[in-house]
DNA sequence: ATTTTTACCGGAAACGTATCCGGTACTGTA
DNA sequence: TACAGTACCGGATACGTTTCCGGTAAAAAT
């Protein structure tokens, strides 16, 4: 295997040329005339010439390569952000490089040492749930352009582009609090999070202007793996007082609350509502189907190239000015909250 | 941006020693005393040292780097099959960069293509649905050993990786007939996707083993998008002797005759039952909850990376015999199949 | 007729690393 | 004392490509 592939230089030797006019040929550079070039096309083609990214990439210093690093490229907001990013990198003649660090803040600081020494031309990252620590992206920070992606660090300078999280919560539990809702709960993610801070800023912030009473018991901080988000939900189920509504820092969470529920035969939304984040595409699938806040993590991912690949063409003019892009999220309103509307005429 | 990254050389140069001396030291060779070694590791910490990866490549002619080509990352049969991958490729030092096609040929063209160039070690395919010619696979087996995954062409010489979709088709029809239904319909994928076309064979075997009469018009080819699977599913409901009895090439399909049936009103799975394929991680929250063929995906990606990475590295060594490793699936009876077993005892 | 411009091309160096080959200094053996 | 062996190291070359620099011949301008 590895049978030796067709360089620049056997062409050169086949059309009995220099390497460099072959090269020039091959790049349509100007200082070489229209007979040659087509001779030279040619035979690349006839020769099955395939270009070396790795010689090039050398002497560029440039790959054209982007790489992205989710944090679990199944959850269909990471994929429909991957989605987006890819739509307009081929656009610009970038290729992808997709990882997922599984939550692991082992494994995302290794893709980070990987694609370092791939010499990615930019990174788009969204930090795991275990990552405290951010030494990694700091410095790859200093080296490749960077873009933070709906989990970021404030403290490290990048373009960010993220949601709005704090309004995206304060919405869904203003929609539970209309339904009638009186005792309702969070499951929130991990402290380090910004989007949990965020989406737990805005759960409090709706019960705060509602004048609903803010109770401690009600709060969950999850580590966002299946097993614990079930007993959250047990927990809170198993208060003498429990909530008849929870709200879930996302999606799979949700999943999880709705399914502890089910198991108690208790009905949605009649006995507990139910909200999550995130709307994933089967989340409309299931029964009762889930209320939860759409992201436009399509768009988000545009953006997010746009930016990174903005930067990386910059060159290394002056100094940078860093945005942050924060997206409207809309509430979409399903069966899973769906009780009395008393608050309303 | 892009500031230069030290090199072997700046190493060498700070410690007044050469190059490949440093070079032999980060890779401890025996021939570097310890006293060297543990200067250049030392130095190389401090000046931040990242290894080209491209240098490497170039010289080595090898970049320990598996390409993952795979339609659509989101569907938890793929996305689990990565996992197995990565889980065995991290293990024996390989690192993975995963593509997706979008079930695009044009697309999987041009990512072989970028693969190719990239100077992989390896690639697992799974071709996308309008993939009909295989150029592009049969050329870049000729230079880079290559696993076929789940969807294979078998002319194409190469290990292949496939779970045994006869066997599942077989086996969840004939669990339909055992439960009482008598017409039982089936929406196929396109024609040449071999595992349409076994789990096709499974169906129609299964009716006939069973004496069950087939039908021509129960039988329905999908190409696969939604809108399609949607007018698959109508078209079959709305005939004069509608099914009881849906049969679908997959799980995606499954979820939109679900959802075409609740639509409909109709109870699933008293007027109709349902049964799909690959045994998506959230089918067991629906409701009611999915009958499916349950596959092995993280052990069939693991596989296909060990076969891929001996493959590597046996080194040229005379003609390989490939596999094809055929893993059995199992039935997952659920809800939405439940129906007056009459011809249990 | 001479000079300047234009169009095209080749040689050589560079990117960062690994490795072959040869060399030096020291250690141990005869 | 001479010699072989060992331990360690440096120089040179190669990987495949781009690009700078210089050069030649023809075409255009003077």
């Amino acid at each position: 295997m590895k049978s030796e592939s067709t360089t620049i230089k056997d062409i050169a030797r086949f059309l009995n040329i220099s390497a460099s006019t072959v090269s020039r040929a091959l790049n349509n550079h100007h200082e070489v005339s229209y007979k040659t070039r087509q001779a030279v096309l040619k035979a690349a083609k006839k020769l099955n010439y395939q270009p070396n990214a790795l010689a090039i990439g050398l002497v560029k210093n440039r790959t054209n390569t982007l790489g992205v690093l989710m944090p679990d490229i199944t959850q269909p907001f990471y994929s429909s952000a991957i989605s987006g990013i890819e739509y307009v990198a081929v656009e610009r003649g970038y290729y992808v490089i997709i990882c997922q660090s599984d939550e692991s803040y082992q494994k995302e600081m290794s893709l980070v040492d990987m694609l370092n020494t791939h010499r990615i031309d930019g990174l788009i990252i969204c930090p795991a749930t275990t990552t405290d620590r951010y030494r990694h992206l700091r410095e790859i920070s200093r080296t490749t352009p960077l873009v933070q992606f709906d989990r970021i660090v404030d403290k490290i300078d990048s373009h960010k582009v993220v949601s709005n999280d704090y309004q995206g919560a304060y919405e869904a539990v203003t929609h539970l609090i209309q339904c009638g809702y009186q005792r309702i709960a969070h499951i929130a993610g991990p402290k380090q999070l910004s989007i949990s801070k965020n989406r737990k800023r805005g759960y409090l912030k709706a019960l705060k202007d509602a004048a609903q009473p803010i109770k401690k018991q009600y709060i969950c901080i999850c580590t966002l793996d299946k097993e614990h988000m079930r007993w959250c939900t047990e927990k809170l189920l198993d208060l003498p007082k429990p909530p008849d509504a929870i709200f879930a820092v996302n999606d799979p969470t949700a999943l999880e609350v709705m399914y502890v529920a089910k198991q108690r035969k208790l009905a949605i939304p009649e006995d507990i509502a139910i909200a999550g984040f995130d709307d994933q595409s089967l989340t409309s699938y299931l029964d009762p189907a889930l209320t939860t806040v759409s992201q436009p993590s399509f768009t988000m991912g545009k953006t997010a190239a746009e930016l990174l690949i903005a930067q990386i063409e910059s060159g290394n003019t002056t100094e940078i000015s860093f945005q942050k892009k924060i997206f409207s999220t809309s509430l979409v309103i399903r069966d899973s909250s769906q009780r009395k509307p008393e608050t309303n005429d």
